[in-house]
RNA sequence: GCCCCCAUCGACUAGCGGCCUAGGUCGCCACCCUUUCAAGGUGGUCGCGCGGGUUCGAAUCCCGCUGGGGGCACCA
């Protein structure tokens, strides 16, 4: 995996970091992050930093320190003198160009495209040191492909036409070339560029979200390949186990994000409760106000089926910590069930959602209210919303004493209303 | 303009000459379940870009077209 330091990590370019890596894991090999900065004009302050740890979060470890493609300058310059000095490459203002050859063609067997041919005519010949010493990336890539023994090069099919370019460096030099793998690029939900408007596309937006890493792992490994026709859901170690770049597909493909919402839910609700309370955890001690992790935790299962991104908690669940203020009209014509609700809810003890439940489907009854109809207003005076977790059990986990004082609270307001 | 890549439901894909009246998943629609929302269950909707070949037979092979994408820097 390449980055070059000028921004942040884009879903596109982590898809083509997480094909390398699941490559790398299945084939026992070794995965390497180098990062390409010989364009110092264009580097972003903290942007490594940034790019390292949104690899991290993903789950995609790698295996030696990350090099840097400019800390190699002075190589570079030497093999670009031997070049000069073997007649393959050759002085222009300063800089120094490699010799393309006129005639034939330029080809390799690639991995996920098939046989790729260029005509040599068609390759300028290539700047390899500036005039200010700095060898272009060009140079640089394949001459660390050879130096640090990279047996397979998978990135952006972006890359395409560098590729004939680095080939004939290399083979220059008299070395091996790699095995060339182009993936096709991740598009928008139009089929367009990925970009901006399309939504989040930087790796942390995502994780601010709340989408969980091992989710995106997966959705990200079906853009553009499968293992079969059939299977969707896959652990971590099972993309590792069935990953195959030769199955890697040749054509683009469109990032959806109603598919990753629902694989991020589906992988969320297969987590053990313990598990899901910690993820919900960590996610939320970045995100606003100072969650009491206790409450976070009991309330944890009661979101877990109903929630399929972290980030939906503070609204779905944000009234266990906070006051609520109920829309009156959302209380039309319940006052008579929430007043009697505060009451007989009054005598419940214990307080639990199995003893709350029955006593509330009583007083439904016993007001000829369907329990949507009765359950309702008591819903909203307690939860300030239409939409909520289990009502007998947001209940319970709210307490006794608060529960009565928010429905003897939406009591008052209806009552003032009418 | 030149070069290169790509092309199956709205989306992700299976398919590598007959198992395809094209399968799975998301989405969408309907119904069931149901205290809201979800989840779950059942069913349904929707596709091989076009035109030529090759072949007994083509989603699958070949050619052309069209449409998308990428590249043509002392950027990566």
């Amino acid at each position: 995996m390449a980055p070059s330091p000028t921004g942040a990590l884009h879903v596109g370019g982590v898809r083509t970091a997480l094909f390398n890596w699941l490559f790398a894991r299945h084939r026992g090999g070794e995965f390497r992050v180098r990062i390409e900065n010989t364009d110092t004009s264009r580097e972003v302050h903290g942007a490594v930093e940034h790019a390292l740890e949104s690899l991290a979060w993903l789950g995609l470890d790698w295996d030696a320190p990350p090099t840097f493609q400019l800390d190699r300058q002075a190589e570079c310059a030497e093999a670009a003198r031997r070049l000069v000095a073997a007649g393959a490459a050759y002085e222009d203002e300063g800089a120094i160009r490699f010799r393309m050859p006129d005639e034939g063609v330029t080809g390799w067997e690639d991995v996920v495209k098939g046989r790729i041919e260029f005509p040599n005519e068609q390759i300028e010949d290539l700047v390899l040191v500036r005039s200010d010493g700095r060898p272009t990336y060009n140079f640089a890539s394949p001459l660390e492909d050879v130096w640090d023994e990279i047996t397979h090069v998978i990135r952006g099919d972006d890359h395409i036409s560098n590729t004939p370019k680095q080939l004939n460096v290399i083979r220059a030099l008299g070395a091996e070339p790699p095995v060339y793998a182009h993936v096709p690029n991740v598009l928008g939900t139009d089929g367009k560029k990925l970009s901006k408007r399309h939504g989040a596309t930087g790796v942390d937006e995502l994780r601010d979200q709340g989408y969980y890493a091992p989710a995106l792992m997966n959705f990200l490994a079906l853009l553009g390949w499968a293992p079969d026709g059939e299977t969707t859901v896959m652990s971590r170690d099972e993309l590792v186990e069935r990953f195959q770049l030769e199955r890697v597909i040749p054509g683009g493909a469109a990032f959806d994000y109603q598919k990753l919402d629902w694989l991020n839910g589906v992988h969320l609700r297969a987590l053990p409760a313990e598990e899901y309370a910690d993820e919900l955890v960590r996610f939320l001690a970045g995100h606003g106000e100072a969650w009491d992790e206790d409450l976070v935790r009991r309330a944890a299962p009661l979101v877990q089926e109903k929630i399929e991104r972290f980030g939906q908690f503070p609204a779905f669940a944000g009234f266990f910590f906070h006051e609520v203020e109920p829309d009156p009209s959302l209380l039309d014509g319940g006052a008579p069930v929430i007043a009697a609700a505060r009451d007989e809810l009054g005598q419940v003890d214990p307080f639990t959602a199995e003893s709350i439940e029955t006593v509330l489907r009583a007083l439904a009854e016993r007001l000829e209210l369907s329990p949507r109809k009765a359950f309702q207003p008591i819903r909203v005076a307690v939860t300030g919303s239409k939409v909520s977790p289990g009502l007998f059990e947001s209940l319970e986990l709210l307490g006794k004493a608060e529960s009565l004082r928010r429905l003897s609270a939406a009591a008052a307001l209806v009552g003032e209303a009418t």
